[in-house]
RNA sequence: GAGCUUGUAGCUCAGUUGGUUAGAGCGCCAGGUUGUGGCCCUGGAGGCCGUGGGUUCAAAUCCCAUCAGGCUCCCCA
């Protein structure tokens, strides 16, 4: 086939109506699940100021270092969101949402954009959902975010899935440790990959997570974070375990769990599933009790986990599970002659206003292809209308399921759809 | 940024050692039933075989280039 003239960018597609069906599903699970948890939704935005998110997500994550679309305006710099709990954050201090009083618990979901090279489960304009937990300290949050983002998972029914925790503990901690981990990785520092000499000043907790071969043997060896939390830290980590253990949520911890974004703190998860191939984290999150602070707000700690949505349903579709319904119409109105048609293009709003859904031909075309057309879009009745039932007032009503047709007033009819 | 890989009808794919008007299934349109769907039968529309160049009497098939995808590394959802 020859190349279309115009096409979508690398990395950006397009979600087809029969795809539609399966993303509304999930929309309205995702707010209905959401709204029995007391989350409120929040919409921010497609773009941010560059500052933002160069503050917020870390000058030196891969997000912001190579995966960012930005162009300027004037003076104005923008950028396409590459996550939203800096915007989210953004949000709650521009708008002082601590003064609503509480905790703010809030969820989105939306379209982000990274300039990655797309492969399975990865793509430039993806779409997530999560929730925030902002203004709580308290581990009954992070068990409670994590509960959800579980929840969601098992309710779709993804349940091979595996939930991984850790603790990168508060700054307190995490220096303690970084300093033990450089004492640990300096003799060896010229047998590391070059990406972890790299990370060895700026963030060498990153080196925990790196996949080189020649990192491994260290990686191995090296202390654990967890040995390394002060007492409000670890207290925290040992609250989180002993609740999702009340919960029955199974985890397994990973000390060498680390992620991507600088902002994080204490707890620190993920959602793993073997269906995904390469990219097989389903979901993430953590604690970010510093990040409001960081972007000039109110000492706020806060939790939180985004979950893609494209990985979702590639795990769905490994699994054999079929998200939303068929398409379907009522009625379906067969017309023949003019006359006909005229009565059926009036009488499609009186069968919409009773809350039906309603269609008919939009082509002129023989009674044989408008039933096949009422076949394909999967419609329960058909009412059918010529010169006979115009002049009787008796129109043929089809059960387009059971195959069995009767000729009724239109009143007897009405009465006959509501009835279902 | 790097490696591997693929490009033939709307979709999924066949296409023999290069050889006459390039095929199938599904889908689409229509007829078989001058007022009736799903099954069946018949017919039809729809492809400069991604693009450009080269080799050859002859190229979807071989060579080169180019464009566009896919998968993988890095990293993340």
């Amino acid at each position: 086939m020859a190349q279309p003239k115009y096409t979508t960018h690398l990395g950006m597609v397009d979600i087809l109506p029969d795809d539609v069906r399966k993303w509304q599903y999930l929309e309205n699970l995702i707010r209905e699940e959401a709204e029995k948890f007391n989350f409120e939704e929040i919409r921010t935005p497609i773009m941010e100021q560059t500052e933002l998110i160069v503050r917020g997500v870390g000058q030196l994550t891969d997000i912001v270092s190579k995966e960012i679309f930005s162009f300027s305006r004037g003076e104005d710099n923008y950028v396409l969101r590459p996550e939203l709990t800096a915007p989210v954050v953004r949000s709650f201090v521009e708008h002082h949402l601590e003064q609503r009083g509480g905790s703010q618990k809030l969820y989105y979901i939306g379209p982000m954009f990274r300039a990655e090279r797309p492969q399975k489960g990865r793509q430039r304009q993806f779409h997530q959902f999560g929730l925030e937990v902002l203004g709580s300290d308290d581990p009954v949050a992070d068990v409670e975010i994590i509960a959800f983002m579980v929840h969601i998972y098992k309710k779709v029914g993804i349940t091979n899935t595996s939930l991984k925790l850790n603790s990168i503990g508060d700054p307190e901690s995490r220096d303690a440790y970084k300093q033990a981990l450089k004492d640990h990785l300096k003799p060896n520092y010229e047998k590391l990959s070059d990406v972890s000499k790299k990370r060895f000043e700026k963030n060498p907790l990153r080196i925990l997570d790196s996949k080189e071969e020649e990192d491994q043997q260290f990686i191995e060896s090296a202390p654990v974070i967890t040995e390394y939390l002060n007492e409000s830290s670890l207290s925290h980590y040992e609250k989180v375990k002993e609740y999702l253990n009340d919960l029955e949520i199974p985890f397994e911890e990973d000390p060498h769990l680390v992620r991507g974004m600088d902002y994080y703190t204490k707890t620190a998860f993920e959602l793993i599933s073997p269906d995904l191939g390469a990219q097989d984290a389903l979901a993430g999150g953590g604690r970010y009790d510093l990040l409001v602070e960081e972007i000039g707000g109110p000492k706020t700690p806060a939790v939180g986990f985004a979950a893609g949505m494209e990985r979702l349903f590639i795990a769905c579709e490994e699994l054999g599970i079929e998200l939303g319904t068929k398409k379907s119409v009522d009625v379906y109105i067969v017309t023949l002659g003019d006359a006909a048609r005229k009565w059926g293009l009036n009488h499609l709003p009186k069968l919409r206003a009773q809350g039906l859904s309603a269609t008919m031909d939009y082509k002129g075309r023989s009674m044989k292809s408008q039933m096949k057309d009422a076949d394909r879009e999967n419609s329960r009745y058909a009412i059918i209308v010529g010169d006979h039932e115009l002049e009787s007032g008796k129109f043929t009503f089809r059960d387009m399921k059971e195959s069995e047709e009767e000729a009724l007033s239109m009143d007897e009819i009405f009465k006959h759809l509501l009835a279902k």
